[in-house]
DNA sequence: CCCCTGCGACGGGCC
DNA sequence: GTCGCAGGGG
């Protein structure tokens, strides 16, 4: 017998590393970072740097050859999904923007844009947010004949409310009725049959709303294992950030994704789960290593982000949870004031503080772009933000829909809908309800009679009905004029390339009929024309619809403004939609019982603690300074003026702050600065 | 069948 | 504030 050696191989040539991890991150990073566990799971407190981790095994993994287009990036919200693109690009290099992901429903989408077509779906298939998702419960509703005479049905939002819950917890719907709305337990049956029915409709018109995507994704996957296997080995490593806010689904989505190559990487923080709302269980990040033996785990303990007075605080709100949280953050970060407490006499004053406060840090070498406001509701800045606009501050609102909410933009929408999709029932319904003398119940009859048209054309598309609404039975009807007006635009607006080219069409048409609507129609002309720009970035109507539910513009036209000028404006924001990010000052406004902890929380326990979480996550945004405001008098339209209520979670943190009070100066304002008192003393 | 008015109930955060 | 329903006149 012959012998064959078969020789030692040097051991590869040692990865030459441009990004030095080593001095970078500390010990426990370092290691989450270069772990080869294949299921990691990084559980720590807020400002620890898990995203900053995260990122960091994002690089490590592309120097090591990982190709990009490989690695899977989930995140919950959409400022969070770019703000960790964008610091991963200027990390590494451009190659970051061929890692795969962003939030779990855009994700989804990708992925059923590709296979939908299995599970009964076009490719193509409309995808409705949530005040669309609204207005077809109404409408499916409005099909069913529920009595609602005898006793009082649940309203659409409600029940959308009711629907989501369902889908997402998995929870019986009568469960869930018990608990949130005990007073419609009667029409539990009805209730039920409306979700069937609105279930089967959008499967019938191919349309998704946002629980479809996860869910028909995860159907995709239990139904074709051979999909599953396809798009998994797409997906060589998977990471999540904020994986407290992930709900069952989005869980099991998780492990989906990666059970070819079995690599999950995920990343959060018990303490900052705010989604329950949704439908997220912060007991999946707790449940994570028991669902796989071989999970490590690594916690992260030093807080990078704020001052030592600031995590005191933080530290104290959280110890008011009903649930223990044991983590204890420490910092080594140099010393600050002590977090503030302003007490104003009313919004007004409260919003007046802040824009000079503003001002004022700007002077002091503090930009706009590193301070923040925070607050629980989207119109609690109301105020402020007139405030600001009369001082000429340039701010950036995030949270609340505004923009596409806007009823104007969405009778725009609607009509391009059409365009894409001309069995969109709901956009019809919308669209020929605009016409003058004509109601929910002309709509339906019109809707039914275009759609047996067009099937008796063959299936041929809108560009041939070129006489669609002459010659009919509604030649007669006083609303015969407005109905082809809106016949010719569409037919001509189908007609145009590229696609946008159809958009000024239907502005043309829709604006006399704003006019007609509303009293502020100027203002609303120029939303409008900022739509238009928009659409012509896009080359397909698909991805302009699409990109237009996911990634709803939140730019208004006065931000539009203030994006002029050169200098980062000054960011308002809701909590849920500030979470991951920091600022140097931020400021938290309207802590007031009734905004936070919201009114509808206080009775129960749970949603009582995810308030207090909130605030949390609040108060970890700050780096340097912090400020706690409130109102003591506020207005509302029936009762008049009122005395607020602070936060009750203020009561235990007092000690923690230091209150400012508000002196009104009595100085000429024409007074040169240098005459006046300092602003702060 | 539409559209206006008045009245009571509800109301939040995100994709 | 906004929604959703009831009652009226067109
Ligand atoms: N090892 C480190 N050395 C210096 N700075 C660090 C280190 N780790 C993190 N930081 C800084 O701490 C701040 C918080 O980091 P990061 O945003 O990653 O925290 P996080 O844990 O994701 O916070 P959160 O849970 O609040 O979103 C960032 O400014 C980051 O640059």
């Amino acid at each position: 017998m012959k012998q064959f050696h078969l020789r030692k191989t040097p051991p590869s040539s040692p990865i030459d590393y441009h990004i030095d991890y080593e001095s970078a991150l500390n010990q426990q990073q370092l290691s989450a970072v270069t772990s080869p566990a294949k299921r990691l799971l990084i559980l720590a407190g807020a400002g620890t740097g898990k995203t900053k981790t995260l990122i960091y095994k994002v690089s490590r993994l592309i120097e090591s050859g990982v190709p990009p287009e490989q690695i899977v990036l989930l995140t919950f919200t959409r400022r969070a999904a770019k703000e960790m693109m964008e610091r991963a690009t200027q990390l590494l290099d451009e190659r970051c923007q061929y890692v795969q992901g962003g939030t779990f429903h855009s994700f989804c989408t990708q992925i059923l844009r590709k296979y939908s077509n299995h599970i009964g779906y076009n490719n193509e298939f409309s995808i409705i947010d949530s005040a669309d998702s609204i207005d077809l419960i109404q409408h499916v509703r409005s099909t069913l004949n529920i009595d609602h005479r005898s006793q009082r049905f649940p309203a659409k939002r409600s029940l959308a409310k009711l629907f989501t819950l369902h889908k997402n917890k998995q929870l019986d719907m009568r469960v869930l009725l018990q608990e949130y709305y005990p007073q419609f337990l009667v029409h539990e049956k009805d209730v039920i049959r409306l979700f069937k029915t609105y279930e089967s409709y959008k499967a019938k018109h191919h349309i998704m709303d946002f629980d479809d995507l996860l869910f028909n994704t995860e159907k995709l996957f239990i139904e074709y294992p051979a999909i599953l296997e396809r798009v998994s080995s797409t997906c060589q490593y998977v990471l999540v950030d904020e994986f407290q806010d992930t709900n069952k689904i989005q869980a099991s989505l998780c492990e989906y994704f990666s059970s070819f190559h079995q690599n999950l990487t995920v990343v959060g923080d018990d303490a900052q789960s705010i989604y329950a709302f949704r439908g997220s269980d912060y007991e999946n990040i707790l449940r994570f290593p028991e669902e796989h033996a071989n999970t490590e785990l690594i916690k992260l303990e030093e807080n990078y982000r704020s001052s030592p007075e600031i995590l005191e605080v933080a530290n104290a709100v959280l110890k008011q949870s009903s649930i223990l949280f044991k983590k204890k953050l420490f910092t080594n970060r140099e010393s600050s004031d002590l977090p503030a407490l302003i007490k104003a006499i009313d919004d007004k004053e409260e919003a007046e503080f802040i824009s000079q406060l503003v001002l004022h840090l700007r002077e002091h070498q503090i930009t706009l772009g590193e301070v923040a406001v925070l607050f629980r509701n989207a119109r609690d800045s109301f105020t402020l933000e007139l405030a600001l606009q009369s001082k000429d501050i340039p701010f950036k609102k995030f949270g609340g829909q505004k923009f596409t909410e806007a009823a104007h933009i969405k009778d725009v929408l609607a009509h391009i809908r059409i365009l894409s999709n001309p069995n969109d029932t709901v956009a019809w319904q919308r669209v020929l309800m605009l016409i003058e003398g004509v109601g929910p119940k002309t709509a339906e009859d019109l809707f039914l009679w275009i759609q047996e048209v067009q099937s008796k054309q063959g299936g041929a598309s809108t560009t041939d009905s070129t006489h669609w609404f002459s010659d009919s039975e509604w030649m007669n009807k006083n609303y015969y004029n407005g109905l082809n007006r809106l016949g010719s635009c569409l037919i001509n607006a189908s007609k145009c390339t590229p696609w946008h080219d159809s958009v000024p069409l239907i502005v043309d048409y829709y604006l006399p009929i704003c006019k007609d609507l509303y009293d502020d129609a100027s203002k609303r002309e120029e939303d409008l024309a900022s739509l238009l720009q928009i659409t012509k970035t896009y080359q397909d109507i698909q991805s302009f619809l699409t990109d237009l539910v996911l990634e709803p513009i939140t730019d208004t036209v006065t931000d539009t403004l203030a994006s002029r000028e050169e200098e980062a404006p000054l960011t308002l924001s809701t909590i849920h939609s500030a979470k991951g990010l920091e600022w140097k000052h931020v400021l938290i406004m309207q802590c007031l019982d009734g905004s936070i902890p919201s009114t509808f929380s206080i009775d129960n326990e749970e949603s009582l603690d995810e308030e207090l979480r909130l605030l949390y996550v609040a108060t970890t945004r700050a780096k340097e300074m912090l400020y706690f405001t409130y109102p003591r008098t506020s207005f509302r339209q029936r009762e008049g003026d009122y005395l607020t209520k602070a936060s009750r979670f203020l009561d235990p943190i007092t000690a923690n702050l230091e209150p400012w009070e508000l002196i009104h100066d009595t100085h000429d304002p024409n007074l040169n600065e240098g005459n006046k008192p300092p602003l702060l003393e």
